[in-house]
DNA sequence: CGGAATGCGATG
DNA sequence: CATCGCATTCCG
């Protein structure tokens, strides 16, 4: 069994003891891709941000899509965490300073179950931002929308604080480096090993993955990254690989904005003296 | 070593 | 519920 097999397998069993009447998300699929479903791109973002959204997955059309001044999300009503969160982050972004509401809420464009604070608290996991906070600095309200539940997964707290802050830290500095980053990120789950959090059954998943694409001097270049959810250092060349090798894991189709006649070679390859580590 | 970034929880 | 401070970790 693939891993996108278990995925599915992991989301059926927990949403048919779970979910009633909530509308089925359905995991992604690599055969559901409509061509190009449209993305509003929100008008606070519309000004500073480049054309097409290089940073979104290929869509399913069973996902249910959020899109906020921020960052893009697929949320998953079965696990109540994201499939993935996406987003440019530019080195003017980077160097803002401006600070929101800093307590996590539900997200008013979700309809249906979303996790609760309760699930969480006392559980010894932490609400793990997948875009983290401080690359929505440059807006009050951006920064705020990142404490919505469809951007949070439950993280074990060193792995938070440790591992995974390492790799926003690096799209930071690739962001001031190079000018923009595309980002996405989201949670791997395979035998959901870790199980689930309160009484609403928020899925904790096993691991997390993450890409990087930038573009230097109209060239492109792209790394993945996987690490587990776990305290335990992990170092950030050891979990980097070719977003290639992520897709395998995550089933998803990364970058699909990409133009299609370089995808593959971008996707395939590590243009190692690209990214510091 | 200082500051930034993370999220928790005590306190009123 | 809002405010504040704390503990931890890592970057520069």
């Amino acid at each position: 069994m693939n891993n996108v097999a278990r995925l599915i397998a992991a989301i059926f069993i927990i949403g048919s003891c779970a979910c009633g009447s909530i509308p089925k998300a359905g995991p992604v699929s690599t055969q559901e891709v409509s061509p190009k479903k449209r993305i509003e791109i929100p008008s606070a973002k519309k000004a500073i941000k480049t054309q097409p959204r290089l940073e979104l997955p290929a869509i399913t059309d069973s996902e249910d899509i959020v899109t906020h001044i921020g960052f893009t999300a697929s949320y998953n009503h079965e696990t109540l965490i994201p499939n993935w969160v996406a987003y440019e982050l530019t080195r003017e972004e980077v160097n803002g300073s401006e600070k929101g509401d800093e307590s996590f809420q539900w997200d008013p464009d979700i309809k249906g179950r979303q996790a609760w604070r309760e699930d969480y608290a006392r559980s010894g996991w932490d609400k793990g931002h997948m875009i983290p906070r401080a690359d929505l600095k440059w807006s009050a309200k951006a920064y705020s929308e990142s404490f919505y539940f469809s951007n949070v997964c439950p993280q074990d707290p060193a792995f938070n604080t440790g591992s995974w802050r390492t790799t926003e830290s690096m799209g930071r500095r690739l962001a001031k480096q190079y000018g923009s980053v595309f980002i996405v990120c989201g949670p791997l789950v395979f035998d959901n090993k870790y199980g689930t959090l309160g009484e609403h059954k928020v899925v904790i998943p096993d691991a997390f993955f993450k890409a990087f694409l930038i573009c230097v001097n109209g060239e492109y270049s792209a790394i993945g990254i996987i690490m587990d959810n776990i305290p335990e250092k992990q170092n950030l060349k050891q979990c980097a690989m070719s977003v290639d090798e992520v897709e395998d894991k995550c089933g998803l189709d990364l970058f699909h904005d990409l133009d299609i006649s370089i995808q593959s070679a971008v996707e395939s390859r590590i243009n190692w003296k690209m990214w510091g580590i």
